[in-house]
DNA sequence: ATTATATATAACTATATAGTATTCTAACAA
DNA sequence: TTGTTAGAATACTATATAGTTATATATAAT
């Protein structure tokens, strides 16, 4: 009965993680959550896109390739301008998970912080 | 009314992005995602993390302690030892939608290949 | 106290990448 | 054609960080 080899640690799992790992990678940068902030609305062209994040251009051109190399968007040419649109709006499911979960911890914090505050008179 | 003037460009958006890109870059390393990984059946103390990732002693300390920091993980001494636990399962809802997602993609990609092989005899 | 062991920290190196300045390409307009 | 504009590609710099070696700390055992 063939066995994976258990001292081989460079072995498998390492591969199976590296795709996602690059995924998140993708999303880890705050300029580029600033893009995608932006394509909620809708596609925008590459001009537009650096108006509406203060961006340099060719900056911005770096990360919308990786975005879309990414798959996250899909990429219009329209005449002499480009427009950029969000293809998995799966993202946004993404970046809500961590929102939500932040925001959770964050009221929480305060509400022990008011709770234990030392210079509260009471708490009996 | 106070309006936001939105010819400032480094205003609002960014710091509250900044977190959020914080988190996924967290679980951007594949180092990192091991050690999730290995750490979803319970928890388990530095050495027995070191020896199922293969990670060296320094490199694993560095790493946990971010997780710790990001509240992913867990820290509990015991004795010498120190154990670690998943703190926020939520990491494993993340990584399944991406999991999901890469997974249905390369299905997507293999089955146009097939359908489209230039090899293929018929196609009608 | 002394030693051994587990983990953490510090210092260092090497690599990756965000940002920028510059050049290139291609579409449209004159 | 020539020029103009939008976007991409290249080259470079500066910074961040993964990994490693060496050292420090702390608990347990003798």
């Amino acid at each position: 009965m063939p066995k994976t080899d258990s001292r081989d640690k460079t072995a498998k799992p390492t591969e199976y993680l590296a795709p996602v790992a690059d995924y998140f990678k993708v999303l880890s940068e705050i300029s580029r959550l600033q893009i995608l902030s932006c394509l909620r609305e809708g596609a925008m062209n590459v001009s537009e896109i650096g108006e509406a994040t203060g961006l340099g251009q060719a900056n911005l051109s770096k990360h919308l390739k990786m975005l879309t190399e990414a798959e996250i968007l899909s990429r219009k040419p329209q005449g002499v301008a480009v427009y950029y649109e969000i293809q998995d709006p799966m993202i946004f499911e993404l970046c809500e998970l961590v929102c939500d979960r932040l925001y959770q911890r964050m009221q929480q914090k305060a509400d022990q912080f008011k709770r234990l505050s030392a210079f509260s008179p009471s708490k009996k």
